[in-house]
DNA sequence: GCGATTATTATGAACGTTCATTCGAAACCA
DNA sequence: TGGTTTCGAATGAACGTTCATAATAATCGC
């Protein structure tokens, strides 16, 4: 089986090809990306991203589930950190503006590329695990009260709408400010429009 | 080999690539769509494409720009027939549900795809001129009293990114209803996050 | 009107390039 | 030594684009 070389950890090569991988998918997209492209950039040959995964688009894929899975991870920290429905929303929106600002990158991937186009049969983005998890935390507090009832789609849609919006308007250089500074501003209109 | 029947409008054959693109755009993407792919669908020959449009990008420029002006016609018709910003903001919202009921492709097309990637040159949507009056109809609410005074790019976001939001849930396929039975809610929710 | 001539439009096989992928050989490590 | 990883030239398929050819429309001389 695969042995971890000693001046090499296991999962470097990896990790080295799906950073470059998102970097040059952000910059030029994924079809304006070849794979002597990718091997360039993570400086690692063509053969080794062969060895390391199926395809390119297997490339893609593991990229996109470990941003997938590392955004989950920030939801299940907040669901933890926060009780009610409003910090929780709150402190989604206070995360998503930072990693945008931290991660441009990632986010771009995450929530601008049309993934449909290069992975087939993945699930589109506003319903995946993440997305979901953000309809439960409205859904949980139109239940206790403190959004009013309505289609839970609808809600959330109101509820995070803005924010997102914001946040492609960011990605295209077309905010030239900082999110976080936009942040009390975009909640107390969010969360207004909502609020029992 | 050549056949055209003897009374071709002049611009018909245009019309039949343009529109051939725009349905295989938002079916599989441009990337993925060959120029052999537009003939067949179009019913044309490759050669009569290269006529027409100085090539494959040409046509996708040509289709957006098309697009787009149609959707400012759309909006100037809307800034005549209303007066406050409030009626303004409402039609156009209740426009952009109905054409995605109706010309699904088209709202795809404008509003889901990454023109960047294969339209270099071109400015993102957001900056795009009919997202530009939109946000003029917020700012002269903002002038007129209608609506809070605040950062217009964050107005404008809360104020049509629930709608939005809404709309690529729908061509997502996640919403199964029709938007149009979603206006009356998400434009009170709407409203209510701005309104002075 | 009407043939002759030119301009425009249509056609699809052929071309050259690019790209994803393969593979045999080398390097590395246990 | 044997299994694993790296390498990059070679391969073949697919793509965007061109072009010689032909059909049609427009213009003109008479």
């Amino acid at each position: 089986m695969a042995r971890p070389p000693a001046n090499v950890p296991p999962g470097q090569v990896r990790e080295k090809i799906i950073v470059a991988a998102l970097q040059l998918f952000t910059q030029r997209g994924y079809f304006n990306t070849s794979v002597p492209d990718m091997a360039r950039t993570a400086q690692v040959s063509v053969g080794s991203i062969y060895h390391h995964f199926k395809d390119k688009e297997d490339v893609a894929r593991a990229l996109y589930l470990s941003l997938m899975e590392g955004m989950q991870g920030e939801l299940s920290r907040i669901a933890e950190a926060q009780a009610t429905a409003h910090d929780r929303c709150r402190a989604v929106v206070a995360m998503l503006f930072e990693l945008t600002e931290s991660s441009r990158d990632a986010m771009d991937f995450m929530l601008y590329a049309k993934h449909r186009e290069f992975l087939p049969g993945e699930r589109p983005v506003c319903s995946s695990q993440p997305f979901e998890t953000m309809r439960d935390f409205v859904q949980q507090g139109m239940d206790r009260g403190e959004i009013r009832h309505m289609d839970a789609m609808v809600a959330s849609a109101c509820l995070f709408g803005g924010a997102l919006r914001l946040i492609t308007a960011r990605l295209d250089g077309v905010l030239a400010e900082p999110l976080p500074d936009k942040l009390d501003l975009v909640w107390e209109c969010a969360w207004r429009s909502i609020a029992a």
